[in-house]
DNA sequence: ACGTCCATGCAGTGACGCTACAACGACGGT
DNA sequence: ACCGTCGTTGTAGCGTCACTGCATGGACGT
């Protein structure tokens, strides 16, 4: 029983198929399957299953897919045992963000990284939608993403979630608006206004439709944006107002962002690592760094619009 | 980082060198010296270092070899999780017994798996030193060992014991013997006896070091014989008397088993598994059985000696 | 009904590990 | 102190196995 298998079988699972799976091992489509063949053959019962033009895996194959994952670990950890003796952790680690938290965290990360040598980040910024981020620890070692702060994590079975941060939602609305003078808002202030969401099924697109749901109304979307310096420019212009994370936006002159009261909206970011990668010891010290940078933000918050 | 090389690299310790664990292997010395060698390159630190003309692990080798094992039980724990929607667990399992226990022992095992179907048993018979049982592992699934019944198990670390039996140590006298007449003995009685005992070193031997301690005097050995009927035979022939143990001896009509008082005296009987194989359904379930075998003598002692 | 996408089978090729043989080093007996 | 012997380590040759590339079959959407 081949441990490349295991491996291929587990990335099948969170892939979702057979060609995506392929594209992070950096194999080709044919020698994923015939490794699931022979997997197969030596299990001694089927561990996939035709459904459409794809395929999903039986119970057989779940139960080993989650094996797999315990015999990675067991292999990291022996990997580790041997980086204890050889010395101070070494290597390169990929971290992956979505573009705030990219912005917010990861110019910190670096220095602090820096300072204790040897460990190369190799940074990418990737946002995707709320049930999608899971996947991406096949790409990325460390993978910030980001949901509901309400609610049980919602994250993957195979993937440990470490809290970075618990960032409050404001309501952004332009400088000029009546509402800007208000040092709060309530749901009901907010009845009738025009909105900029993320796209559907986009991390806190369901925020908004619990706050608009305390206003007695449908929230009315008249834009679907996902880069918050675009939604900026645009509640600037006059166009609606957002909901925005406190410490990741508000750099945009033309835009204020208010306190939100009467309804718990917020944004939680974790750190997503599977839990072989988890076991590598330099992984283990970025995660250390990117926890103290996100510490160091929710004690002291330095909003990218306060210059200086 | 090959899990192969892992496994070799456990076998090289617990058989205590190169040559000896290419045997258990069914490979070449220079195989294993290869992955020995590639292993150490992959991991960055030396694994083993010599040591005479053998050699011994490093520091970092032991605890490279102490996660090997964890990667083999979660490789067979993955094993296994097929094995469950197989259907009923199907296979052979290799048992070695030392002579005693394996007359005692094997004749209801074998009947009783027989009765289940499905599962062959492969037996063996190995007596070897105290120390040396434990290494019996890589050659066999499980080895029935024995050790005297007071103290710690004391098998080595990698392997994990199911008690079977415990079995007390009689004095075995002629039945001509003036001794035999007695309905028990104590250590006193037995000041100045010759002794027949086992070969230095292996199991029980320390008992009767024990014994003799009690009655004041260093033993007089007149020889050391392990097979259990050869003992018998001098015994009835009047060349010493012997510890012999309850339900695996008694059968030489010219030899009368006395129990012994005032000193505890008896032989665990274990089965010795490592902890990689026991996770195999087949093995668990042929441990249950001889469990019950054990079991099922310890109610109901059938002495060989005893007719009918 | 056609095009597209996905998974699968088959032949070719490349790399990797094992066997066989030779050499070096170390221990123990004489 | 020497030499025989045992055990480990290097090197060449070979076999095996897994991956790439291409062709096929099936299923969904237009």
């Amino acid at each position: 029983m081949d441990v490349r298998a295991l491996e291929t079988l587990r990335a099948v699972r969170s892939q979702g198929g057979v060609t995506a799976a392929a594209a992070v091992l950096h194999l080709t489509p044919s020698a994923v399957s015939q490794q699931l063949a022979a997997l197969a053959r030596d299990a001694g019962v089927p561990l996939t299953e035709r459904v459409g033009r794809g395929l999903r895996l039986t119970a057989a194959g779940d139960a080993l897919a989650d094996a797999a994952v315990d015999v990675a670990v067991a292999l990291e950890r022996a990997r580790a045992a041997c980086a204890a003796w050889a010395g101070s952790p070494t290597g390169s680690v990929r971290v992956s963000a979505f573009q705030s938290a990219a912005r917010l965290l990861l110019p910190v990360l670096l220095t602090r990284v820096a300072a204790i040598g040897g460990i190369a980040v190799e940074c990418a910024d990737e946002d995707v939608a709320q049930d999608a981020f899971a996947a991406l620890t096949d790409r990325h070692d460390v993978v910030v993403a980001h949901r509901p702060a309400e609610g049980d994590p919602g994250w993957g079975e195979g993937v440990v979630a470490v809290p970075l941060l618990r960032e409050p939602l404001d309501v952004a609305v332009p400088v000029s608006s009546a509402l800007a003078g208000r040092a709060a808002l309530e749901p009901g202030d907010l009845a009738g206004v025009d909105w900029i969401a993320v796209k559907e099924g986009f991390p806190v697109a369901r925020v908004l439709a619990d706050v608009a749901a305390r206003s007695g109304a449908t929230p009315r979307v008249v834009q679907r944006i996902n880069d918050f310096h675009v939604v900026e420019a645009l509640v600037a212009a006059g166009h609606g107002v957002a909901l925005l994370p406190r410490y990741s936006s508000g750099g945009h002159p033309g835009v204020r962002l208010v306190p939100l009261t009467g309804v718990r909206a917020g944004r939680q970011v974790d750190a997503l690592v599977r839990p072989d990668v988890a076991q590598r010891r330099v992984v283990a010290v970025v995660l250390e760094e990117l926890a103290a940078v996100a510490d160091g933000i929710r004690r002291a918050p330095a909003p990218t619009g306060t210059p200086g």
